[in-house]
DNA sequence: TAAAACCTGTGACCAACTCACAGGTCAAAC
DNA sequence: GTTTGACCTGTGAGTTGGTCACAGGTTTTA
């Protein structure tokens, strides 16, 4: 799927459309298209200053170029690769005045690395915490609450990381 | 640590206070520190309707009692197990209602479970992609963004989830 | 009596969008 | 010429599970 030209048919596409094209001006939802996410999406960089459309004093629409496209691929790449949104606009501020992000991009990405391998070992914990309650639990008799107990599946189930000493009822 | 009366030093320990100790009404710092949580939590669980303190007519502040705590201590341990704040309200609701909540949880688990290695599988995908990008990069120049590129390394990085057949630039 | 520590309710903040709303613009069909 | 439908605009609220801040009232401590 190639650029289109506003939404028209084919057979609209005139000579007014091929400058533009020239030009590559697009409205919201082309340049959504073109960069496979949604328009609100795209509003959504604008207003957090990762795009910087123009307008056409027309009708005060906000009209992307081929950078804008460039920086929305670029942008959900990042993204992909787990860099936050603070972070892909830093590294495009950098690159807009003419330095490198490349060394940061490398640092950021480490430290992002890392964080990903905490939260997997903790959702790890979480799932071995869940199967050994759920087989604990086979044979346990649902309860009917009574004042002391709402469910003992959850209340007898026995923490690991609790390490209180002393609680008492 | 057992139950205190307000936050007297033991000396002020009162007969009062005796009585109020056979209720066990707590402020919301005591019943925080009973349930090893901070008083904002306590005053969120309350405003999300987990908790139902009364209140001291005289001062206008609110009381928790031994079943108030029985239900932070069992929100707490149903949220390390990985139930949502929703979920714990239901099964409160299902308890004071004298139904049994276990089939509930029971049920609800099974597909928190589902959830989570779910999560986990696509955590670990991320962090081959990151993996895999990191040695990619190693032996990849940082370039200067010259209006084409901004970062090669994430710009040239290849997206195995990215099956687009026709972009051009 | 004054200061410190607590209490109250309310509202903003985090991430990364998504959805809804009210009103303006534009192209095509009747 | 008008109507329909699809688009555009900005703004504000919703998502999760709390956490933090604020302004003002109360209680305890020194």
């Amino acid at each position: 799927m190639s650029y289109e030209c506003g939404n028209s048919p084919a057979r609209f596409v005139s000579l007014t459309c091929i400058a533009t094209a020239w030009a590559t001006l697009m409205k919201v939802k082309d340049i959504a298209t073109a960069a496979g996410v949604s328009p609100d999406t795209v509003r959504f960089y604008t207003r957090e200053g990762l795009l910087h459309p123009g307008r056409n004093p027309d009708n005060n629409y906000q009209e992307y170029n081929a950078d804008d496209l460039r920086r929305l691929r670029f942008a959900r790449k990042a993204r992909q690769l787990g860099f936050s949104l603070p972070e892909v606009r830093r590294i495009l501020e950098q690159a807009d005045d003419h330095h490198s992000p490349c060394p940061m991009v490398r640092d950021v990405f480490q430290r992002r690395l890392a964080d990903v391998e905490r939260e997997i070992a903790e959702l790890q914990q979480l799932r071995e915490r869940m199967v050994a309650a759920l087989s604990a639990w086979e044979d346990m008799p649902d309860g009917t609450p009574d004042g002391h107990t709402i469910c003992r599946l959850i209340e007898h189930w026995d923490d690991p990381s609790a390490s209180s000493c002393c609680g008492e009822s």
